[in-house]
DNA sequence: TGCCAGGCAGATG
DNA sequence: CATCTGCATGGC
């Protein structure tokens, strides 16, 4: 067996805060263990991911000769600083990047991503979580898992979904969100739309094209643009980043969505997601005064 | 207990 | 355009 091929990995790197990212609210399939170590799949593979110092440590459940995938899904090659920089110099943004130094933007599954998020309208990030794991079990095909851990599996494929029908999504709790999970898996199955391409297209095609699935709105597509798609100007308005704006840029004006929206692209600039990223985590995980 | 949650679609002025 | 409402479910 050659020396590369091992079930565990190690990177040294800097500006990586593993468990800000995994608890930031782009991705739902993450489990917290003790000891700040943490348990997910991304693709097929079964992973364990912890931090100490400076360096990420993986564990995958079968021997790798290339951690490729890991390094793109967690981005460990992106310039965080760089993208930083760009940012305007506007105090509460550059505050909010300081308070979370590391948070990084995800590399997800387009359709993964795409499907986690129209599971999130109107529900608590527990409660995705929660109907995240449970459409797993029910229709993602199991991955190879370690003994002493519980067998996981992979997100279900458009065609499980498809294949389920809406009353058996239903089941998962995720209520009204059935119908448009079940259509959108549907539409992907049968190819009407391309997930992949969105990655090559510019912003507002990709948007527009997102935006025809049913239960897919403007914010809903941003999330996947951003979290999954190579779209960093993307730029999700919820309601926790709305409530943000408005009182940061606004004086707490009632400014409508579509007016927070055109400020946000102007203002932010070529990275206007990561900003996002940092005061949703902000407003989210208010940090009481640093010392 | 009631309010609200990483919204969207459809209906109304 | 802007605003309002119904939609399921469950955490706090």
């Amino acid at each position: 067996m050659p020396p590369s091929l091992s079930t565990s990995f190690q990177l040294r790197i800097q500006d990586y805060d593993l468990s800000a990212t995994l608890d930031s609210g782009q991705a739902f399939g993450w489990t917290r263990l003790e000891n700040h170590a943490w348990t997910g799949v991304i693709g097929y593979q079964w992973v364990r991911l912890s931090q100490s110092n400076d360096r990420i440590h993986a564990e995958a459940a079968i021997p790798q000769d290339d951690w490729s995938w890991l390094v793109d899904y967690l981005q460990l090659d992106f310039d965080l600083k760089n993208a930083i920089d760009t940012f305007p110099p506007d105090p509460p943004l550059q505050a909010a990047a300081r308070h979370y130094p590391g948070l990084h933007l995800l590399r997800q599954a387009p359709w993964t991503c795409l499907a986690s998020f129209i599971l999130s309208s109107t529900k608590q990030i527990v409660q995705i979580q929660q109907v995240y794991q449970l459409l797993c079990r029910e229709y993602g095909n199991p991955v190879p898992t370690p003994p002493h851990f519980r067998q996981a599996h992979a997100f279900p494929t458009p065609q499980a979904l498809a294949n389920a029908g809406e009353p058996a999504l239903r089941q998962c709790r995720m209520g009204f969100r059935a119908k448009y999970l079940h259509q959108a898996a549907s539409h992907i199955a049968n190819g009407s739309i391309n997930l992949e391409s969105l990655r090559s297209l510019p912003l507002p095609i990709a948007r527009r094209t997102l935006t025809t699935l049913p239960g897919v709105g403007p914010k809903i597509a941003d999330c996947a643009l951003l979290f999954s798609c190579d779209q960093p100007r993307a730029f999700p308005i919820d309601v926790w980043i709305a409530r943000t704006l408005r009182k940061l840029y606004f004086k707490d004006q009632p400014v409508p969505l579509p007016k927070l929206q055109q400020f946000a692209e102007h203002h932010f600039g070529p990275f206007a997601g990561l900003a996002q990223q940092y005061l949703f985590h902000q407003a989210r995980k208010p940090r009481q005064q640093n010392p």
